[in-house]
DNA sequence: TTATATGTTCGATA
DNA sequence: TTATCGAACATATA
């Protein structure tokens, strides 16, 4: 679910869910441990008692200001996701983390697969800058998006999934910007004219603002769009006659109309 | 049982 | 040293 888009959505949810409510408990649920980068006692240390003031998001990545000064920051990997809930027997399968408020309502951190990540901030600036990742995709500039990709020798999809460029784009939003544009998702960046690089940047910013308008809700996506069509032996309307193959790229999953999309 | 999944990281290799 | 590639992570669903 959590590209740039579902992440804006899940933030505000977390405002409404969050903002201004001081945190009575934090549960901690998941065997592993693995998503908790910041050890469970000081995760509750620092959120025991206080409240969120503010929330912030860069690409896929979700941060909340705590009154006592840390931000607790959320990743989703590939199945997370925010859920409230009343009470103990409410809680949503999948939780890994929850927190209790004092109006008795209660949070879930809920992920499958575990591929997310649960820990305590200093700034959410300082941390992108520490992890090595790019700023917010609808906070850059054309010459920004373009510059980097320039430089790389691979397939402008997995150029487009390295989150160090700049960060939100994620598997289905590459695949419906390279159908939009009609590049081949295998063409290297570098390879790429101003154009097709000019192109590529206005459908990312416009498909991450349509998907967030809608509130990620794909049901209610304009129908032209790929996402719909993102299976093999699909057919786009606009290209009846070029079922949709898929691919191996950058060992993701990756769907094509082969009319429009050639090497 | 096998294949796939909307993400990231790390080790090997060039 | 740097860029690139591919496996690994943990689990659910079809």
């Amino acid at each position: 679910m959590p590209e740039l888009p579902e992440v804006e959505v899940l933030k505000y949810y977390f405002e409404e869910a969050a903002l201004g409510k001081t945190i009575r408990a934090v549960g901690f649920h998941d065997k592993l441990n693995k998503i908790f980068k910041t050890d469970k006692q000081s995760l509750q240390n620092a959120l025991t008692g206080t409240c969120f003031e503010q929330c912030t998001r860069i690409g896929k990545y979700l941060f909340a200001q705590t009154e006592k000064g840390p931000w607790l920051h959320f990743h989703f990997g590939m199945t997370g996701s925010l859920e409230l809930f009343m009470n103990e027997a409410g809680m949503p399968r999948f939780t890994r983390f929850s927190l209790l408020f004092e109006d008795g309502s209660n949070l879930a951190f809920t992920d499958s697969r575990k591929f997310g990540v649960v820990k305590l901030v200093e700034s959410p600036e300082a941390y992108r800058r520490q992890q090595g990742f790019g700023k917010d995709l609808l906070t850059i500039t054309e010459e920004e998006f373009i510059t980097p990709l320039q430089k790389r020798n691979i397939a402008i999809k997995t150029a487009l999934l390295d989150q160090k460029h700049f960060a939100g784009i994620g598997n289905w939003i590459a695949d419906e910007m390279l159908f939009e544009t009609g590049v081949h998702p295998e063409k290297k960046a570098s390879a790429l004219d101003q154009e097709e690089l000019k192109a590529l940047f206005e459908k990312a910013v416009n498909i991450c603002k349509e998907a967030i308008a809608k509130d990620t809700h794909y049901g209610d996506f304009p129908c032209h769009f790929f996402v719909h069509y993102r299976k093999e032996g699909a057919l786009h309307p606009a290209h009846p006659k070029s079922p949709v193959e898929r691919l191996v790229v950058g060992g993701r999953g990756t769907f094509i109309v082969p009319e429009k999309q050639k090497l």
